[in-house]
RNA sequence: GCGCCUGUAGUGAAGGGGUUAUCACAAGAGGUUUCCAACCUCUUGUCCCGGGUUCGAAUCCCGGCGGGCGCACCA
């Protein structure tokens, strides 16, 4: 079979099928948006409903669903506005384009707080070279904005919004509301699936690099000083890993996800099984386990948001290809939400083990004392007084009141006393671990992987080898001729069948029997249930195999059962 | 965003300054056929968009849009 072009005739086929095409085809398209059709929607649907399925088995993770408009607010606290206006410099001379910051590196302590004229002026001063052509001769800097802006509010005074470049600060924006559900225990997850945008400068290679793409993403807050770990030895499957190459243990290995903990290449016991988790659902939806790596980002390369990350990868017609992020985002999203939006909701208390009992010297005033002489400064020297850790040895003495002047302090003014207390906790900021995937990504390796060119009777014959679960129909009916009672018959079962809830099924009537076995294989629906000739005398169909074409007789009543318990396969 | 290549039915291709644009596969209707893309008849459907040159443009030129590859970019 000829391998080159294999990537062309599976779009070819992707576009002929109604899977995966390009949008808004008869206005001439735009680049970095595709739509799916009728066959790919129903994938698209079942490998969201299999993630969902999959992290929902997980103990205390729940599912939720914000907006994709966002307020810059948000964004600037996030640090998507910031890291989003990047300046790009452009060479007149070789039209290279560069960040502005990174070009003048050391040039100025606090590039973020350049404009583009005083950028320009920077680059004159200084005398930058292009780094490729050695040329001085650049275009004024511009913005480099990846995210889609718009406003809220149709008239006059309107607020700045942009659609969401990631999903995750909903679940941040949620956080009090969760810490709440699970009534103030760590840890516990939020996920959700849904759009994310950026305006790609150049989106290229089909599905894989999209302006507007399908994200699906957890945040899982927990207690930095009490990590959960899981018992990494269910997962005996050997995977291949690609740690920080500037670090210990750089170069590619193979182990088991629990080598890779014991050996401290991972270091969070967190992190390890979210991998772990991870490799699970890629094979659940029919990735091939032998094309996937981890890749551990580089220091340079992080986030400015996480402190350390490991890309999922998956091997295909583009190469390697990042399907997940797996990201320690600590307690950034959180902290830095905390002090932008000055909510105190977003921490979680941790009780000690055994409670501090502390007991302290304190001075107290006596109201009736301080109030005349400090009238309308009185409860702020009855607080600064509460707020002394260490008491003067002697009365009088001055005290430092919040707005920095003193006063007198005498001691008929206060009483000496001992107060006890009892501290049993304190609040933290949770930490974050962060799996977020590519679902337009991981869909194309599904394909890929599962689209299978073979011969058959030297014809070329092409099967999506698709998992039941993420197929667009669970089966096809095919009565073998649309005629003679077995067309009425085969519409009558395709009713009986359609009523099972979960199940999906489609009837093809048109042209040869071998013809709609070859349709159905070429989308990859799993099973096709013939009714024949037989059928109409005794109430038996066939129920053919997708991957080896394989035949079986059964009565339609047993058939049903089969679909409902979902023991198709055991006919076998 | 730059450079090179490129755009013809649903898909893949041929052609090309001059009547009605060609082929295969696919699709629809009918016939035939007792389980794997068979066959016969009929049918539907295409020159990415805009401007220019020209008596005449799908063809040549320019621009846009889309696609591929390389460079750059990719929290």
């Amino acid at each position: 079979m000829d391998e080159n072009g294999r990537m062309s005739r599976l779009s070819s086929l992707l576009r002929r099928r109604g899977v995966v095409l390009p949008s808004f085809e008869i206005y001439g398209g735009v680049s970095g948006l595709v739509d799916y059709g009728p066959v790919g929607a129903r994938i698209k649907r079942r490998v969201v409903n299999s993630w969902i399925e999959h992290w929902s088995k997980v103990p205390n993770v729940v599912e939720i669903d914000s907006p994709t408009i966002t307020p810059e607010s948000v964004l600037v606290a996030s640090g998507h506005v910031g890291e989003f206006n990047d300046k790009m410099s452009e060479c007149k001379s070789c039209s290279g384009a560069f960040r502005s910051d990174h070009l003048l590196g050391n040039h100025h302590e606090n590039l973020d707080s350049l404009d583009s004229v005083e950028l320009d002026a920077l680059f004159v001063k200084e005398g930058i070279k292009c780094p490729s052509c050695d040329a001085q001769d650049w275009e004024k800097t511009s913005p480099m904005n990846l995210m889609f802006q718009t406003s809220i509010g149709a008239m006059g005074s309107s607020r700045t919004a942009f659609m969401r470049p990631e999903t995750a600060q909903g679940m941040f924006m949620l956080y009090p509301a969760l810490y709440r559900h699970f009534r103030q225990r760590l840890p516990f997850g939020a996920m959700q699936t849904g759009k994310g945008y950026r305006n790609e400068i150049s989106p290229r290679q089909g599905m894989i690099r999209l302006r507007e793409f399908n994200m699906a993403e957890l945040e899982y807050f927990i207690d930095p000083e009490d990590p959960p770990s899981s018992d990494l030895s269910s997962w005996p499957g050997i995977v291949r890993i690609l740690p920080d190459p500037d670090g210990p243990h750089s170069g590619e290995k193979e182990a088991t996800f629990e080598e890779v903990f014991e050996a401290g290449i991972v270091k969070h016991p967190t992190v390890a099984w979210f991998l772990a988790m991870t490799m699970q659902f890629l094979e659940d939806v029919g990735i091939d386990p032998s094309k996937v790596r981890f890749r551990q980002h580089a220091s340079s390369e992080m986030a400015h948001y996480a402190s350390d990350c490991w890309d999922c990868e998956i091997n295909g017609e583009h190469g390697w290809i990042e399907v997940v992020g797996i990201a320690n985002r600590t307690c950034h999203d959180l902290e830095s939400h905390e002090k932008f939006s000055k909510s105190g909701l977003m921490r979680a208390w941790r009780n000690y083990d055994s409670p501090v009992k502390e007991s302290r010297e304190v001075l107290k005033p006596i109201g009736s004392v301080v109030g005349p002489v400090f009238r309308e400064r009185a409860s702020e020297v009855s607080l600064a007084l509460s707020e002394l850790t260490d008491l003067p040895k002697k009365l009088p003495f001055a005290l430092l009141l919040a707005d920095g002047t003193s006063v007198e302090i005498s001691e008929d003014m206060v009483t000496r006393s001992y107060q006890d207390s009892v501290v049993s906790g304190e609040y933290f900021t949770p930490h974050v671990i962060e799996p977020a995937f590519g679902i337009d990504r991981i869909i194309w390796h599904i394909l890929d992987h599962n689209y299978l060119e073979l011969e058959k009777e030297d014809e070329k014959y092409t099967i999506l080898s698709l998992e039941p679960s993420v197929a667009p129909y669970d089966l096809v009916v095919l009565p073998l001729f649309d005629k003679d009672g077995m067309d009425l018959m085969a519409r009558e079962l395709l009713v009986r069948i359609g009523s099972i809830s979960g199940v999906i099924a489609e009837i093809d009537t048109s042209r040869s029997i071998g013809r709609r076995y070859a349709r159905s294989d070429e989308i990859g629906v799993p099973w096709a249930v013939t009714v024949d000739h037989q059928s109409l005398d005794d109430s038996t169909v066939t129920i053919r195999r997708r991957d080896d074409q394989k035949q079986v007789r059964i009565d339609t009543d047993s058939l049903i059962g089969c679909l409902i318990s979902g023991s198709l396969s055991s006919l076998f």
